[in-house]
DNA sequence: CTGAAAGCGCTAACAC
DNA sequence: GTGTTAGCGCTTTCAG
């Protein structure tokens, strides 16, 4: 098995006794080529297996149609979904995905990542990593002089970035509301990490609808869990103890839901008659939980699309009329997905 | 805004005062420099800013150091997890990922993908899409011309071809293994679809280790389910319908068990008391099911990174020695982990 | 130690 | 319609 060079432009116009010019006007569809040279040359082009190098257009043309993604914690459901409508709309667009994953959530060093997209030629950055404590820091510094348009996911708006993001605080807000609905009155709150923005802004959602009915909020009524499922039955051994006469709980995503129905299984609470449970997120296991679980859904799918249709909004628009079409923000709600564990 | 140029190695040249050769003897870390004008260089490359085109580097080295990586089913947590360990180990080996999400897991159009990656240079192509009916038949006409390293993830092993996966036989003779040393000897199946190669596997060491033990397998005992939730509850309704007696399950995935043990909790059968069940994958959820889900844990994540290890193998032996160093298979083995849904 | 020339694979701009 | 020239940003000779 020998390494057989590349096929270029050289060898078909060569071998089909024309100049490269007029392969390159061949392969890029141009009107100008004698029907007949044009069909010489594709059959050239068949029979040498030829295929046009992206990147030696990327070059002379000052165009990769490539983007680039930086996610992380891939191993997760949510960030795979998002990723899954990016790669999605992305294909549909004719753009390559250069994919970037970060060690960790909160890692801060992002310079190499930067540097290797942009050496690389990627048009445009879709940050697809949740805001935690100061992991978006960077930015502030870096941003001005990187001139590449960038959209970021899930992140707090700011009036000077592309930011595409699910109303977490809607959603939040929707959850207590419907709890209120079904006659639940004392409700507990299992939080996500609370240095992630998303966490922050279902608890808000939660704390304000429940003061807004004239319900008091204290420290008690919540316990922080991790997102895991193991995190959310410890936070719910500590709620329960915090606060007994709960009788519903809003968990801020499915997996600690179920961590909790688990944990009020075995304390012989019955789910939804003496608590409620409420999920986030729309996870497709969380119909057969036991009882099957209400939900916020989000449809993180449609985010990944929509960051990608943001970002090209702004690089094709910056290559058509030279400047940037600016910064514009994308908000997508959420949806209730009522089932049993709310319906008392 | 205004659309600055890229910064060249000539702009660096021309602002140090030297030759663009002497920068590049800088970038590269040449040891014929003087360490003067290194330092004097190095200045200007950051005073400037500039960062080296790997574009431009890999049409010159003919290296472009991007692997390509096909998917198929990212918004399902399995593919997922196998990509973060792609991802993981080829950011830690330096190379850039090129990522393509097949429309559909049975996509037999690939031509467009795999030309795709091979004009952007990829240097070998991670395939981790599963075997499904003749969704690989492609590869059988395609393969001898391409002439570039190749790594199949999860399909049926093949002489001339580098695979690496699980091994899913013995993981369907594990599952069914363990139920018998449980004492349950009316094991029934929901199998994954039969065109998977993996729900062939899974099925065949569940069938295998059943009549190697002397205990008859019949058609009635298994239903095919499609990896849902809602397709393993409703097999498990068939399955209960032509195998009442049944005295334990065998779902092939972790989510169609939840459908299952939902559908016997409906119908008043305990687990694991009156039915015992096993799943298969090992998601984290499955600890937090009711009961607790005994399953097969298969590490994808590892998946991931041995196809990366395999390709770059093959990569770099190419490179060394003019050959390329063969196809070779690896085979990961799963691991039973037992929960309380099989404690009888 | 440093620079000049050539060229990776392709296309824009201009000739013919 | 088609070919020629130049050059995208870089590295590889090979001189000096």
């Amino acid at each position: 098995m020998t390494k057989r060079r590349r096929v270029t432009i050289k060898d078909v116009a060569r071998a089909a006794g024309v100049s490269t010019q007029t392969v390159s006007r061949v392969i890029n569809d141009r009107p100008d080529v004698a029907e007949e040279t044009r069909q010489q040359v594709t059959l050239v082009i068949d029979r040498l297996g030829y295929r046009p190098s992206a990147i030696a257009r990327s070059l002379i043309r000052q165009r990769s149609f490539t983007i680039g993604v930086v996610t992380a914690g891939l191993k997760y459901i949510g960030p795979s979904r998002t990723l899954n409508g990016i790669a999605d709309q992305a294909e549909q667009s004719g753009y390559a995905l250069l994919l970037k994953e970060l060690p960790s959530f909160q890692t801060r060093e992002v310079e190499p990542i930067i540097d290797s997209l942009l050496s690389r030629h990627v048009e445009g950055i879709i940050w697809a990593v949740p805001q935690i404590g100061d992991n978006h820091e960077w930015l502030y510094s870096r941003l001005p002089d990187l001139n590449l348009p960038i959209v970021f996911l899930t992140m707090e708006d700011h009036p000077d970035l592309s930011i595409v993001y699910i109303d977490n605080y809607a959603g939040g807000c929707m959850a207590a509301r419907h709890l209120l609905e079904q006659g639940y009155r004392r409700i507990g709150h299992i939080t996500g990490p609370l240095d992630w923005w998303e966490a922050q802004q279902r608890q808000a959602g939660w704390q304000q609808t429940l003061e807004k009915a004239g319900l008091g909020v204290e420290p008690a009524h919540s316990a922080e869990g991790n997102w895991s499922s193991a995190s959310g039955a410890r936070a719910a051994v500590r709620l329960l103890e915090q606060y007994p006469r709960l009788d519903a709980i809003f968990a801020a995503n499915d997996q600690m839901a179920l961590g909790a129905i688990h944990v009020l299984g075995e304390r012989g609470r019955r789910v939804p008659q003496d608590v409620g449970v409420i999920g986030f997120d729309g996870i497709s296991e969380a119909a057969y939980f036991r009882p099957p679980l209400s939900t916020i859904d989000q449809d993180q799918h449609k985010l990944g699309c929509g960051a990608v249709t943001e970002l090209l909004k702004r690089i094709e628009g910056g290559h058509e009329d030279g400047k940037d079409s600016g910064a514009q923000s994308v908000l997508l709600r959420p949806q209730l997905i009522v089932r049993q564990s709310t319906a008392r």
